[in-house]
RNA sequence: GGGGGCGUAGUAGAGUUGGUUACAACGCUGGCCUGUCACGCCGGAGGUCGCGGGUUCAAGUCCCGUCGCUCCCGCCA
């Protein structure tokens, strides 16, 4: 307990009756009855209530308390006349003696007290620190302190070391737009704080540790969504030395299943975690992070449309990358022309051509196929999607394979939500395995890394020897947990002429690579171990487990959408002393603008 | 960089097909009240409806622009 304190606001109960105890808190509310005041003080821990009696000299001040100033009290803990169950401390209260008065508080730019609603994240973030003393955002971020000492803790379990790797560091060549600080020393030079601790942690691996992890502040010069925090962000970040994939998951499911178990209610379905091949996660859920929570899956049916007389679905089948897909809607027949109406539109809207459907109610088909289609297509497709009398389908069709599966993807997710399709209740984890190495880039007109360029690919040398690089796989991997993407990770590439081909074939001679990664080249010279790892979002996972739709909310002190710390009037101009130390002059911003 | 949504007392909201003085709640404020617990009751103050322009006899409402917030696309190896 606090030993600055006598007793805190959430500990008392019948067993404190007859004692003399101090409290000190915010007040949470008043009540002024005329001839009596009743308090609710509260600290971290919890509410009590104490009762000024009017013989009191200092009644009258008390009963002019404005919500959330700060008090400290003492006196005798006494049964209450009437019990408050909402509370802990119901049972009691404190009939104060001694009063005084510690800080006052200006009126309220916001109810704190009780939950507002959802106050506009302007006004709560100008006044963040009120708004962390509301129930619900003290309990979200308890909630993660207690998520990330449980973290800690278990990583320590499993045999990892924890480390620190630097925040003033070198600008990667790869990846997002960095942040950068500008060298006193050396003028005109920078600095980059880390992406992420990627390369330290490789060669920390090939300093002999075994074991890495780090809870890990990364940052990127990248604009927000409502899961994405602007600027910085923190990972569970994981390596691991002399692991295969599968060493690497079962540590990583082991971890999920302890946190998971410990943070929630909620079970998780099915252990091991499924390990689907990224083309099968693009091809049945248009997805590389796909809800396994509901079915909705997209089933393949040009094999019975080859000889459809319907002109669209022929111009297509002709395509080299055509798709021809449906999806089977449970109960779909019952929906009303509207709803197909409006699956269209959306199907539109997000670039298809439309969302041709069949219904079949009572042993009767009808839906905008049914002159498109012929009695043999349609029991056959029905066959092949299991489809029952009150069934619908819906077929996604276009000719560019990746991104009309990613737009059936999309369609499927409208329909789940939409239709208010039935979720499994729990956590629906899962592995996407098998990324491709490399990737086409149409703006370039070259082969471009999918993912990591430092990720080991399938079949090493050989592979990238004798396979067509778009079809060369990579030891690549994504965990997934109910749509929701938690992590990259990979086995790295730690031979030298595997990655000195890799790179080749996107493109980059030795030198190249010895210019722009000279730690990890130089240190793979010297017995490089075979390594590999990930790096679960922190911020994502407790988004996740307090069913949060914001990351703001798991957060003490975001920033805005903007990247603005508005608590901290961040960004902000500097002094021209600054601009001068850090031998930068500004061009392009007039002083108005600062 | 692009697109959508929102912007009305301190706060979060309602405001109909454009129509007279812009609502009720919480908070604030004056008064009453000795068992409340988000106390209750009676009264009061508080607004250039983000800002600018337009349409109209008339704009919180419709249109255009702009600023702010937010969500999404791009981006995030």
């Amino acid at each position: 307990m606090n030993a600055l304190r006598s007793h805190t606001c959430g500990e008392l109960n019948g067993t404190s009756i007859g004692h003399e105890v101090k409290l000190m808190g915010f007040v949470h509310a008043t009540r002024n009855l005329g001839g009596l005041l009743f308090i609710d003080l509260r600290d971290h821990y919890g509410i009590t209530q104490v009762v000024i009696h009017p013989e009191q000299p200092f009644f009258v001040s008390a009963a002019e308390l404005r919500a959330e100033s700060v008090i400290c009290v003492s006196g005798i803990v006494r049964k209450r006349e009437s019990i408050n169950t909402k509370i802990p401390t119901g049972e009691i209260e404190v009939i104060c003696k001694h009063f005084e008065l510690e800080s006052t508080s200006e009126i309220l730019p916001f109810p704190v007290a009780h939950n507002p609603k959802e106050e506009s994240d302007d006004t709560r973030l100008k006044y963040r620190f009120l708004d962390l003393r509301t129930e619900k955002m003290h309990r979200n971020i308890s909630f993660r302190s207690q998520f990330i000492h449980f973290l800690r803790n278990k990583m320590v379990e499993l045999g990892f070391m924890e480390f620190q790797t630097p925040i003033l560091t070198s600008s990667s060549p790869e990846g997002a737009r960095d942040f950068l600080v500008p060298s006193r020393l050396h003028p005109g030079q920078f600095y980059a704080l880390p992406q992420a601790p990627q390369q330290f942690k490789q060669l920390l691996m090939c300093s002999g540790f075994d074991r890495y992890f780090q809870i890990a502040p990364c940052f990127r010069d990248e604009d927000a969504r409502a899961d994405r925090s602007p600027g910085e962000f923190y990972q569970l970040d994981i390596e691991m030395a002399f692991a295969t994939q599968e060493e690497i998951f079962t540590v990583v499911e082991k971890l999920m299943t302890d946190l998971f178990e410990k943070f929630s209610n909620k079970p998780i379905l099915g252990t091991p975690f499924p390990r689907i091949p990224y083309k099968t996660a693009l091809e049945k859920y248009g997805s590389d992070k796909p809800d396994l929570r509901y079915d909705l899956e997209m089933v393949d049916v040009s094999k019975y449309l080859q000889s459809t007389s319907f002109e669209i679905f022929q111009k297509v089948l002709r395509q080299p990358r055509c798709v021809l897909r449906a999806i089977r809607l449970p109960g779909g027949a019952s929906q009303s022309r509207k709803f197909f109406d409006d699956a269209q539109a959306h199907a539109r809207s997000i670039g298809l051509g439309g969302l041709p459907y069949l219904t079949l109610k009572d042993g009767e088909w009808k839906g905008s196929l049914l002159k498109q289609t012929s009695e043999l297509e349609r029991t056959e497709i029905a066959e092949a999607l299991s489809i029952v009398n009150g069934d619908a389908i819906v077929f996604i069709v276009g000719d560019d394979s990746r991104s009309v599966l990613t737009k059936g993807g999309k369609v499927r997710s409208w329909l789940s939500e939409t239709l208010n399709v039935e979720k499994k209740f729990g956590w629906a984890f899962c592995w996407i395995v098998d990324f491709p190495f490399y990737e086409w880039n149409e703006d370039n007109a070259k082969i471009d890394f999918c993912h990591n360029p430092f990720s080991m690919p399938q079949g090493g040398l050989e592979a990238l020897n004798t396979l067509d690089p778009l079809d060369v796989l990579a030891f690549q991997y994504d965990i997934v947990c109910n749509g929701v993407e938690l992590s990259s990770g990979a086995i790295r590439n730690h031979r030298k002429d595997v990655m000195k081909r890799a790179f080749e074939l996107a493109g980059y001679s030795e030198s190249e690579i010895e210019h722009r990664f000279p730690a990890l080249w130089n240190a793979f010279s010297y017995g490089p171990p075979p390594h590999g790892g990930i790096a679960p979002g922190v911020d994502r996972m407790i988004m996740l487990l307090l069913d949060e739709p914001n990351i703001r909310q798991v957060i003490a002190f975001p920033l805005n959408q903007r990247g603005q710390d508005l608590l901290m009037n961040a960004p902000a101009p500097i002094t021209d002393t600054q601009l001068k130390d850090a031998h930068i002059q500004l061009t392009g911003v007039s002083k108005e603008l600062l």
